[in-house]
DNA sequence: GTGAAAGCGCTAACAC
DNA sequence: GTGTTAGCGCTTTCAC
């Protein structure tokens, strides 16, 4: 086995306790001890064992981060996000993917109860509405932090962005492009984020006296595409589109592109979408992007402030804003 | 703190030993007893806690997946190929981002030396040659597996993909669309898959009596778009591109749209690309598509191979080929 | 200023 | 079949 302080004990007839100290710079140790104990150490190459402090300590230095799927560029860019002030603070971030799954989600969660980790950051899945396994969680006392997708029936800290507002300004952006017809592509189930989304482009139609239509998607891309393709080729033709959430963005554009539908003369489409490259596609993508690195960022120093001091996390909401970036989907000039 | 062994012990008239091995529902345990533990561990929601077992048995039950940046989205699907593997052997799986800095690949691969992790699946920093960390880390017998970013001085297991042949692929397909004067897009350091590229697409033109470009790109994004602009305004202008690496399509397409160079009829454009959105731009972009998921996926396999029972990884070397997608950026019909 | 000892929660000899 | 004991590597009283 590998160095352990027992080893630097013996080697300089000191006590596994006066080295323990002196490695943590403790002041009850002589300053030539320290030093003695610091050179074997980096002579040696002593790296400290985290569990075996983690076991005495109770705390692992570890969080884990709970996504619904990582292959969307919103989770990419939050588990940067969180990365980058998880590494400055010197946790070690567990990734744990869900796929939509809510039975992964609670066997997951179940397992952080016993010490693995030290706080969770979590996004949770779509189409669901149970939330006992989140309840225990917060029971035993390990501090959840939810961005982007939220319990509302869990009261702890959250990090989103305005998507009510969002849904508004989608749908107002594309009023004021001329549409007459606007679809709301949705997803079934309890989200919240796809349900304020959903409100505020419902509100923002009530408001300009028009009819709102949602038409639910999938999770298959094939089911999409065909839902969309009768959507598109059928009697009544929208002349706007809404997409809720990403991948919806794909199916869309493969229909329009399919069935030669010029956009955005005959459809205009805007989509919530984090993706850089929507400026390059054909035509280039207006969409609503949400500020994914930002939210992870707030939510792990969110998650680190309650791990350096207790203090109640269920009043701690931050909204970071998303952001219209209008192109040629909804936009000639 | 949360329930222990020793509370079922203490609640059921019992050592603490026998309710170890009942939970691990071993033989020399009787039947009845087990059921009396078992019921009461399921009463108490009994979580065993993960670093005390670690500690005895000298395993921690985490791997370590350690990647230069999660955001390009080869690097998500192949984690998701790991989790898909990790999950189900029951391992959690910690992620480190090393953000192309050997400073901190070292630091980071440093602390697996002393039992936080198991194993390492690892793609290593870009533009940079020392590799001392990794020797330390296979002498410390923590298991590493590379995959497709190798350092080959390593005697390890590796999955990659065929980067050789993909580069002489992509600019034989050039060649056979009618290029003449072919550029290759590459990034200055040691990386072997770009090495490899490089070579095939080199071997290619001489092959058919062409004479190669190498053009050297950086991380910023501003100058990429720069250099491409001096590139494809200059007096010599290529009329096929390929792109040694994902990130360097979004310059290239960002600069032939600005100074309206039509592709592909004045130039071609082939990158090394995992994006299914590849397929939407303008106009739709050829990729080599790298098997990123099955990548990971083979990658965890083979560690947790050797975490099952140890044998020598330095001979499992696996190929994975990548695949061309031909679209309108080279091709026009 | 240093050391001895107890113990974090769990496992694995080895008794009985 | 069950219990006792020692100990994984580390931290932390508490003596000296």
């Amino acid at each position: 086995m590998s160095v352990t302080i027992k080893k630097i004990a013996k080697d300089l007839d000191l006590a596994v306790s006066t080295v323990s100290k002196a490695l943590r710079d403790s002041h009850e140790i002589s300053a030539e001890t320290k030093a003695r104990v610091f050179e074997h150490a980096a002579k040696l190459d002593y790296i400290p064992n985290p569990y075996a402090s983690s076991l005495k300590k109770g705390r692992s230095g570890n969080i884990a981060v709970v996504l619904p799927e990582v292959a969307d560029s919103f989770f990419s860019a939050a588990i940067n996000g969180i990365d980058s002030v998880a590494h400055e603070k010197g946790y070690h971030t567990m990734v744990y993917l869900t796929h939509e799954d809510i039975q992964r989600e609670q066997s997951i969660v179940r397992e952080f109860r016993n010490g693995r980790v030290d706080g969770v950051l979590m996004s949770i899945v779509a189409n669901n509405a149970k939330y006992e396994h989140l309840r225990e969680l917060c029971a035993s006392d390990v501090p959840l932090v939810f961005f982007d997708r939220v319990c509302e029936e869990i009261p702890t800290a959250s990090v989103i962005t305005n998507d009510f507002e969002s849904g508004y300004i989608a749908a107002q952006h594309l009023i004021e492009k001329g549409c007459k017809y606007i679809v709301f592509l949705s997803m079934p189930g309890e989200l919240a984020i796809i349900k304020h989304r959903q409100n505020g482009y419902q509100q923002a139609l009530q408001d300009h006296g028009m009819q709102p239509c949602i038409i639910y998607c999938t999770d298959s891309e094939d089911e999409n595409i065909a839902i969309l393709d009768k959507l598109l080729t059928g009697e009544n033709k929208p002349d706007g589109i809404i997409g809720s959430i990403e991948k919806i963005t794909i199916p869309v554009y493969t229909v329009c592109h399919s069935r030669n539908i010029p956009i955005p003369s005959a459809i205009k489409i805007i989509a919530f979408s984090h993706l850089q490259i929507a400026a390059l596609l054909n035509p280039p993508l207006t969409t609503i992007a949400q500020p994914a690195f930002e939210m992870g960022k707030a939510a792990a120093t969110i998650l680190f402030k309650t791990l350096a001091k207790k203090y109640d996390l269920k009043d701690e909401k931050i909204v970071i804003p998303s952001v219209l970036m209008m192109r040629a989907s909804t936009h000639t000039d």
